[in-house]
DNA sequence: CACTCATGGAGAAACGTATCTCCAAGGGCC
DNA sequence: GGCCCTTGGAGATACGTTTCTCCATGAGTG
C-alpha cells in the first residue's frame, strides 16, 4: 500500500479493503478538512461559492454518498415513515377495503416522497423485532383498533403517529377520519328521496370506527325517521361471508326496498342477490354501496357508491404526519420541545387534534327510480369505464 | 450532579436529558458492562445464563430499545429492501398491472417480513435525495426499463438488486420472470383448439419485457400456423386507451374470431366491444385476457383470463434478493466475500442467473365454444349497447 | 507445583456523519 | 497601534451500537 492511497490516515495498520469512498476521503482528496466536506455538500457553514464547488466536484468523481445511517445516527432523523395496516390475517394488507387501501397507500407515498421521506410498508402483525429495527421518524397508521398495543407502544416511545381513522382509545398524535356519520345521512336521505320506503343496512362485525360509526348513524336516522332498522352484520374480512349476508338481507320477511352496504364488494353481492329473487335494480331495489372501484360505473345497472375519497385522507395523513415530525425537532431552538417531545404531553392535553374530510357520493342508475336522472353527467364515449 | 447519576460515564458538564434508555444505562443499571448487555441481548459471546436473564430483565424495565440507526451504522445492515416500481406517470404505482402489482407487492411484503426486513416503497422516479437517504440492504425492481440508470447505478453502488422481469440491458443480480412465450403459446394453442380460425392481439406500445416477448411470442406463433397476425397496440398505461384498442380490433376488416389481451381490463374492454358489434361471446369471438381480478369469473360470460401468480413472483424475488444479501457478507469468513462484492464480479461474467415461473391459465366460459362455428360474420358499426 | 484451558467479562476501537467550539488572518476604524 | 469584526476553515466530540482483543480467575492435569 502507498503512502497516497492511506493518506486518509486511517487504518494505518490493517489492510486497506474496497469500500465506498467516505467523507474523509473526500476531505483529503479535496485538500480540506471533514467538517469543510460536510458543510460545502449540505449548504451548511460559511464557505466561498469557489470551495464549495470544489468540494461538490471532487464528492462527485468520487462517487460519494453519504452514508444514509451514520447521518441518521447524528441526526436522529432517517427519512423513513411507517404505514402501518391492520391485519386481520396473515397478510400484510387487508383485503376487504382493498381499493381504499391501494388508493390511499398510493397518494401517502407520493405525498411522503414530495416533502422528502419514503414510506416502510409494516403490518401491525410484524414480528416485534422487525419494528424495532427500523428507525421511523413517524408512522401512520390505517384504522388502528380499539386499543391497539402497538400504536401505545409508539405513541410512547416518542414515535409520532398519525392514524387514518379516528381512534378509539389508543394516544395518537393526530388522525384523519372521513364524516361517516353524514355520509350514510346523506345516502339515506338521497335513498328516501327516491322513494325508498324501508332502507336496510349491510353492516360489518368489527369494531373499527368506520363500522361502528356508519352503523350508529344508521340506527340514530332509523330512530329519528321512525323506521325500523333492517340490517345485517358480517366479518367484513372474510370474503365469501358478504354474498351470504347479502342474501339474508333479502330474504327477510321485512325486506327492504332500498340497501346500503357498507363495504367493496356488497354492490356485487347484493346485486347478485337481488337477481336471485327476481329483484328488478333499482326498480324493486335501490342499492347503494360504499366502494372505490370503478367497476360499479359498468355493471348492469350501474350501481351508485361512496367513495371516501382515499387519495385525499392518504395526502392528508402523511402531511400531518410530517408536520409533527418536523415540527417536534426543529422547532424554534427551545429546549422544551426537545425536553418535552409527544410522549410526554399524553397527561393533562386533551383529545389529539383530528380532522373530518368529505366524501363523495357518485350517484349512478342502482339508485334512481324511473326518474328523469336529476345530476347530468356528460355523455361518455362507447367503452369507457 | 450525584457520582450515581453519572456513572455511565459520559457528559460530564451537560446536563442529563430525558432520553431513551441507551446500552450504556442498561449496562450500568445492571452493573456489568456495555460488552455483556450486548452479547446478553443478542445472545452472543460466553455468558452463563443467569446473568443473560437478568440483563434482559433489566432492559426489559427500561424500556430499551436498542437503536437501529446505531446498529445499522456498525452491522452495515439495515433490514430494508426497496421496492421499486417503474412509473409511468407522476404516481408512485402504475395503473396498468395493479392487480398483479398490489399483489406481488403483498406477497414481497409477507416474504420480507418472514425474513425479518421490511419494504420501502420506492419509485424509481424519486427525488435522488431520497434514494440516497436510505440505507438500502437490497432492492427489487418491477419490469425494468430497457436501460435504466436507478438500477446500473444501484447495482455499480453494491447493492444487490434482483428485478421482476427479464432485465433488458441493466445489470441485475439475479432476475424472476413468468415465462411469457410458454404462455402466450399456450393460450393460441387453446383458442385453436376451440375453434378459433383467426386470433387477435391486444398488446401495448412499450417496450417491456412482458410485452416485447408476449407480442414476439404471438408473432412467431401466427409464422408457424401461417396466419397473418391481426393485432392492435397502445399505450397500456393510459386507462382510456384500451377502450379505443379493443374497438379498433373488433372493427378491422379482418376481424379475429378470437382475442387475446395482455393487459387486466382489456377483457372488460373487449366484451364491451363485443356487445357493440352484435358479437356474442364465446360463439362468435373468444376471449381471452391476462388479469388477476377475480371480476372476470362474475362478468356474463365469464372470461378465461390468464394469471402470472404474482404471489409466487414476490416471494420469489425477495428470497432471491435477500439471499444475496446474506450471501454476501455471511460468507464463510472468506475474505473474498468482503473484498470482491457483487459490484465487483460484473465484468466477465455471464448474465445474471434468471428464473422463469410458469403462469396459470384459468379457463372459463369465454375461450370455451358450445358448437363449433363455421362462418365468420362481417364487421358492422357500433349500435346500441 | 507449574502448566494449560475454559469461563466470564471488561476495554476500547471502530462505523461515518454533523456540529459545536475555537482559531488565524486580514481589514476597517478610532 | 490597539481593537473589533468578518471570513474561512480546522479539531474534536458525540450519536449508540457491535465486536475484536485481551485479562483475570479458578479448575484440571502432568
Amino acid at each position: 500500500m502507498t503512502a497516497a492511497a492511506n493518506q486518509s490516515g486511517r487504518r494505518p495498520t490493517t489492510s486497506r479493503r474496497l469500500e465506498r469512498a467516505g467523507i474523509r476521503d473526500v476531505a483529503a482528496a479535496a485538500g480540506v478538512s471533514i467538517t469543510t466536506v460536510s458543510d460545502a455538500l449540505n449548504g451548511k457553514g460559511r464557505l466561498p461559492d469557489e470551495t464549495r464547488s470544489r468540494v461538490r466536484e471532487v464528492a462527485e468523481r468520487l462517487g460519494y454518498r453519504p452514508s444514509a445511517a451514520a447521518r441518521t445516527l447524528r441526526t436522529g432523523r432517517s427519512g423513513l415513515i411507517g404505514l402501518t395496516v391492520t391485519t386481520y390475517g396473515e397478510e400484510p394488507f387487508t383485503f376487504t377495503e382493498f381499493a381504499y387501501f391501494a388508493e390511499m397507500a398510493r397518494a401517502a407515498t407520493s405525498a411522503a416522497l414530495g416533502r422528502g421521506y419514503a414510506l416502510v410498508v409494516l403490518p401491525a402483525s410484524s414480528r416485534h423485532d422487525v419494528w424495532g429495527n427500523i428507525a421511523l421518524d413517524g408512522t401512520v397508521v390505517i384504522d388502528p383498533p380499539d386499543q391497539d398495543p402497538l400504536v401505545s407502544e409508539l405513541y410512547r416511545s416518542g414515535v409520532p403517529v398519525v392514524s387514518d381513522g379516528k381512534p378509539g382509545n389508543c394516544p395518537v398524535t393526530a388522525w384523519v377520519d372521513n364524516d361517516h356519520e353524514a355520509a350514510v345521512l346523506g345516502i339515506l336521505d338521497h335513498l328516501s328521496e327516491a322513494g325508498a320506503r324501508r332502507i336496510g343496512l349491510l353492516t360489518g362485525t368489527s369494531t373499527d370506527t368506520y363500522t361502528r360509526l356508519s352503523t350508529e348513524a344508521y340506527l340514530g336516522w332509523c330512530a329519528k325517521v321512525g323506521q325500523e332498522p333492517v340490517y345485517e352484520a358480517y366479518p367484513a374480512h372474510d370474503p365469501a361471508a358478504g354474498a351470504v349476508a347479502a342474501d339474508r338481507l333479502l330474504a327477510r320477511p321485512d325486506r327492504p326496498d332500498a340497501v346500503y352496504g357498507l363495504f367493496d364488494p356488497n354492490g356485487t353481492d347484493l346485486l347478485a342477490a337481488a337477481r336471485r329473487y327476481g329483484l328488478r335494480v333499482p326498480d324493486d331495489l335501490l342499492l347503494v354501496c360504499c366502494s372505490e372501484s370503478d367497476v360499479y360505473a359498468a355493471t348492469e345497472p350501474p350501481i351508485t357508491t361512496l367513495s371516501l375519497k382515499p387519495r385525499r385522507i392518504g395526502t392528508t395523513v402523511v402531511n400531518l404526519l410530517i408536520d409533527a415530525i418536523e415540527g417536534v425537532d426543529s422547532g424554534t431552538g427551545v429546549d422544551i420541545a426537545r425536553l418535552f417531545p409527544p410522549r410526554f404531553r399524553t397527561a393533562g392535553t386533551g383529545p389529539p387534534p383530528g380532522t373530518l374530510m368529505p366524501t363523495e357520493l357518485i350517484v349512478r342508475a342502482s339508485s334512481q327510480r324511473r326518474n328523469p336522472r336529476t345530476t347530468v353527467s356528460p355523455p361518455r364515449p362507447p367503452g369507457e369505464m
